[in-house]
DNA sequence: ATAGAGATTGCCT
DNA sequence: GGCAATCTCTATA
C-alpha cells in the first residue's frame, strides 16, 4: 500500500526530525521576514503536550491536514503562534517557530513591535515573532510552500549539525523531559540559550 | 453549566 | 518576581 507522496517531501517526517532542519530557513509574513533560529517539535500520540495528542478539535484540524501547511493557535487567549505542520499527514505533528531573527527590521515590523526596548524583543519568542512578521490567526491553514502565499517558507540548506543545541522545551508541564527544541549555537535572537 | 489549565507576554511592585 | 489579560478545550456535575 503506498500513500500519496507529500508534496514537500522534507517536511514528511516526524516533527522531532524535521525541527532542526528549519533552523536556518526564512519565514516569510506580511510584515517582514526572518530567519528561524528557534524551534520546538510537537508530535501526536507519543507526545502529551502537543496539541494533535488528544485528536482532531476546531481549534486544531490545521495539525491534521497536509504537511508544509501553516498552524496558528491562540496561546493563553492572546497571542498567535506560528507552526509548520509535518509528519504523514493526519497524525498531528507540528513544529513551533519560537524565535527569528529579522533579515530587515522593516518600518511595519517597528511598527507592530512599537515598545520594545532591546532589539532581540522584536521576536525573540513565539509570540513576538507572531506578532513582528504580522502572522495572526486568519492565516491559519495556508500553504507554506506557495509563492503568493500571505505567510510562507523558504527552505535554507540544513545546518551543519555543530551549530544546533537540542534541549528540553519550554513552558510545558507534560513530557517536559523530552529534548525536542532546538536552536542555533550562539544566535543572540534565540529566546532562552 | 461552570471551573481550571494552558506550546505567552508585558506591566507592576 | 508576581500577576493580569482572555480564548479553547477538558473535566466534572
Amino acid at each position: 500500500m503506498a500513500r500519496a507522496l507529500s508534496s514537500w517531501p522534507s517536511l514528511d517526517g516526524h516533527a522531532s526530525v524535521v525541527a532542526p532542519r528549519l533552523l536556518g530557513s526564512i519565514l516569510h509574513g506580511p510584515n517582514g521576514a526572518g530567519r528561524i533560529v528557534e524551534v520546538e517539535a510537537y508530535g501526536s500520540t507519543d507526545d502529551p503536550a502537543s496539541h494533535g495528542h488528544k485528536g482532531v478539535t476546531e481549534r486544531t484540524k490545521t495539525v491534521f491536514g497536509p504537511t508544509g501547511f501553516l498552524y496558528v493557535y491562540l496561546s493563553y487567549g492572546i497571542h498567535s503562534c506560528a507552526n509548520v505542520v509535518t509528519g504523514p499527514q493526519d497524525e498531528g505533528q507540528a513544529v513551533l517557530i519560537r524565535a527569528v531573527e529579522p533579515l530587515e527590521v522593516t518600518p511595519e515590523i517597528t511598527a507592530a513591535r512599537s515598545r520594545v526596548k532591546r532589539q532581540v524583543d522584536i521576536s525573540n519568542g513565539p509570540g513576538k515573532l507572531c506578532q513582528a512578521l504580522g502572522i495572526e490567526l486568519g492565516h491559519d491553514g495556508i500553504d507554506l510552500q506557495q509563492q503568493d502565499s500571505a505567510v510562507r517558507l523558504e527552505l535554507g540548506d540544513p545546518l551543519d549539525p555543530a551549530e544546533i543545541v537540542a534541549t528540553t522545551r519550554i513552558g510545558i508541564s507534560k513530557a517536559a523531559e523530552k529534548p525536542w527544541r532546538f536552536y542555533i549555537l550562539g544566535n543572540p535572537w534565540v529566546s532562552k540559550p
